[in-house]
DNA sequence: GGTACTTCTCACATGGCCAC
DNA sequence: GTGGCCATGTGAGAAGTACC
């Protein structure tokens, strides 16, 4: 897909952002897809099976389906899965096609640009369809960049600890509103609190509380965005009990307050 | 009055360094 | 892979200000 035109993308009417409801689920159909979906998850918790292996999926999980696979799914209804899917197809032959799952590190600009996409036909917007491939393709470039640098990371620290290390960081990543402990993130890795944190910087590239702080001001960026929350109720879902502190440390990270993302 | 922000203070957790 | 020491950063509370 990276050297498929813009104009080589098929759109299909079949995309959205939604929240799936408590007695959601999505059951294996009897015919293969016979288009590529762009899957994603902002939140919640739930487990997608695709070609009968079973991934649990959260924050961040992004499949790119493709035509042939089989997929079901089914999520936690006390943490629904709040997801965009985009079905596709692509003119011509192809290289190049993104892995079909992966867990992306860096959310904020990808969901950008997964939001963009659907607020593009919300109401008859001039020229929507040919931004839409652009941006289909920027996303595109943007899963082969995640797979080349996951690639990378798995040949420097393929083994047992980076696979708990990464674990971990999923978990931080999926429950950005908890206060983690470092010694209670050590234990769950198996490891002494000490040389978890030591590991955890040199394989995640952050040490554990900027890692935190990271994600919890990823997620409030989202949630001040794109759900309409207000700075109060943000500082409040991501367990901040001193609003003022949110404000500080948001700006701090982002360089604007939080009233100024709204 | 409600909301958002600034400043100050302080206890405690965390990270860096080093030795083992 | 672990533990000790110490500097630093974080989180929380309080008081006050600005704006609508």
């Amino acid at each position: 897909m990276l050297h498929a035109l813009p104009s080589a993308f098929d759109l299909k009417p079949a995309f959205a952002k939604i929240v799936c409801e408590p007695s959601w689920k999505w059951l294996k159909r009897e015919k293969p897809f016979d288009n590529y979906d762009l899957f994603y998850v902002w939140s919640g918790e739930g487990e997608v099976v695709l070609n009968d292996i079973p991934y649990a999926v959260g924050k961040g999980s992004c499949f790119l389906f493709r035509p042939g696979d089989y997929t079901s799914a089914t999520h936690n209804p006390q943490k629904p899965l709040v997801l965009t899917y985009i079905h596709f197809g692509v003119d011509g032959p192809l290289s190049d096609v993104p892995e079909r799952y992966r867990v992306l590190a860096e959310t904020l600009d990808f969901e950008h640009l997964l939001a963009r996409y659907v607020r593009l036909f919300l109401v008859e917007t001039f020229a929507a369809e040919e931004e839409a491939k652009l941006i289909l393709k920027q996303m595109m470039i943007h899963l082969l960049r995640e797979d080349r640098e996951e690639r990378q990371e798995l040949k420097k620290h393929s083994n047992q600890l980076t696979e708990a290390i990464h674990e971990v960081a999923n978990y931080v990543r999926q429950n950005p509103g908890i206060s983690h402990r470092v010694d209670e993130l050590a234990q769950r890795a198996g490891l002494s609190p000490r040389y978890f944190s030591i590991k955890f910087k040199q394989i995640i590239g952050h040490s554990v509380q900027n890692y935190m702080i990271k994600t919890r001001i990823e997620r409030a960026e989202h949630l001040l965005h794109d759900a309409g929350m207000n700075v109060t109720e943000v500082a409040d879902a991501l367990g901040y009990r001193d609003i003022f502190f949110f404000s500080r440390q948001f700006k701090q990270y982002t360089g604007k307050s939080p009233s100024e993302i709204r």
